[in-house]
DNA sequence: CTTGAATTACGAAATTATTCGTAGATAATG
DNA sequence: CATTATCTACGAATAATTTCGTAATTCAAG
């Protein structure tokens, strides 16, 4: 670890660029562009500031590859995530996370399949106490 | 219902504001400034300019009492964390619930209630079927 | 080496969010 | 009703984010 990866905000913008970048391992301008809904979403010289933005930022790392550069993610799907799912419950869930459980699958109806992993889930960090 | 109250987009320091009114029900902005952390914070005419525009966008109400306003809530806390908690879901979690809910299970340590609460919540929303 | 197509760099405009100063309104007090 | 303290209105400054146009660079032909 280089211990770049803590406390990162990306702004709106830059996470829907992570989720491409995160998808695809290492991309092009061209292909996050396209993959984000072409010049009908955004243009495509925005994505490229945006990049060069993430980039001074260390969001992403990049390397030449001919003429063109070819993106990674300097910071984890995984990481980011949780760093979401962390604020959320510290600014409107006062700390609880099983408020936000709750919320979570109050609304969208959640198949047997998924209700029966979360139980998994439930035994794995109960029982293996820490 | 008044059907006002459907996807209402608090900025972040609007959302720091409400949670200020959720708690109190019907305050000033004296109040809220001061629950805020006071002049250190934030200034007052700053809290003052933020209710005026979320009065305008219509997130809260409010009434004259003497010289004042007092100002409520009128989008709903519940309302509000379940649209965030959505909008986490679909923008970083594709849609699926269940993975939020382990990400957020898995940092903070839930107590044995939380859990228990948690798969009481689950016997609850998979018996009764809807 | 010159041309042309693709790509990056960069500044600046546009947009959105936040902060603040000052003027005007309001009500209580004498 | 004049004075004063308190509060609101409002415009404008600042800051952060996003968008875009244009110039410069790069590489692959010819």
């Amino acid at each position: 670890m280089t211990g770049k990866n803590t406390s990162v905000k990306p702004t709106g913008k830059e996470l829907e660029i992570l989720q491409v970048i995160w998808e695809k391992e290492s991309c092009s301008v061209k292909d996050i562009h396209k993959a984000m809904g072409g010049d009908q979403k955004n243009g495509y010289t925005t994505i490229l500031k945006l990049l060069q933005i993430m980039f001074e930022k260390g969001i992403v790392s990049r390397k030449k590859s001919g003429k063109l550069h070819l993106y990674e993610a300097s910071v984890t799907k995984e990481n980011t995530k949780q760093q979401l799912v962390d604020k959320l419950i510290e600014t409107v869930f006062e700390g609880s996370a099983s408020e936000l459980v709750m919320s979570a699958l109050g609304n969208t109806k959640s198949s047997k399949e998924e209700i029966k992993a979360i139980r998994a889930y439930l035994d794995k960090i109960e029982g293996g106490d820490k």
